[in-house]
DNA sequence: TGCAAATATATGTACATACATTTAATGTTG
DNA sequence: CAACATTAAATGTATGTACATATATTTGCA
């Protein structure tokens, strides 16, 4: 469906105007969609994310900064995420021995189960992303690394 | 700069999983940005959004259910936001008289006066899409409404 | 007409986001 | 080494998101 039908918006200023607010829809969709598929497992995106970061590291363990930097959402906080996390025995949180202001986070072996779980169905959706050929995805990467220059 | 700098991410599954995380990063980027923006109006933007709607209408009334049907994020809760719109008296709220469930919704002047200060910034700034040709904004555009089929 | 279903909005709750402030540990430098 | 700045994380507050439920009004139809 086009743009213009989901939000019921004739008339754009310019295709920068259009194509900026396609793509702020665009996301919240996907989100939307994924959102749904996690809520299965009592799980959210963001703590997802998370997850997948530290199982990325594993047995290494991450420190609440390096989750700030790697994750999609610079803004959101890591701290009260890693919060939720712990209160599901899916993560580990242990003082830092080397500096004691850092705090080491691991994820456990019942936090590497459900995502190999997860993976399955986040792969068999193929993240929503399936209308398009490996070409126009490549090529829509393109643009968004451009749209960041 | 490329997605795999941003969030420091060296290998993706397959273009699909590239391309829907820049799509995500993307647009948080942006709105990001564009948050940045209305925070010296003293707005947000799911505020932002629903007053450029209702000047869309303007001087005729929205309802509750044609600002849902019209935001971005469909899934926001537009009877909160409307609730702060109107606590900065940039919105009133009046029972409709021809269908009292339904509660009709203007822009008022000082609303309108606030839309065209903040026109100047928006405009001014494209969005934060510059780096794109018309062209590339259209083909962009082409490709997130495939997505969405 | 009367009563159930549908509609429009509001409210409650849990969690997330955005951003400022606080607390504690570590670096730095005079 | 003491004083101050910097860094890492946690906390506080306001707002927004997601979803379930409540309240009031209108519609449909037996």
């Amino acid at each position: 469906m086009k743009i213009e039908d989901e939000i019921k918006q004739r008339t754009f200023r310019d295709e920068y105007q259009k194509a900026y607010i396609n793509l702020v829809f665009t996301s919240g969709w996907l989100q939307l969609k994924q959102g749904a598929m996690f809520k299965d497992f009592n799980l959210t995106s963001p703590q997802f994310n998370i997850l997948r970061i530290l199982r990325g590291q594993h047995p290494k363990p991450a420190t609440v900064n390096m989750l700030i930097e790697r994750m999609l959402d610079k803004t959101s906080n890591a701290s009260r995420i890693v919060d939720k996390l712990e209160a599901k025995e899916l993560v580990t949180r242990k003082v830092c021995p080397s500096n004691r202001r850092a705090v080491d986070i691991r994820i456990t072996d019942k936090g590497l189960e459900l995502l190999t779980k997860l993976d399955d169905v986040v792969n068999s959706q193929q993240l929503g992303m399936s209308n398009l050929t490996a070409e126009e995805a490549s090529q829509l990467s393109a643009l968004l690394d451009k749209i960041r220059d």
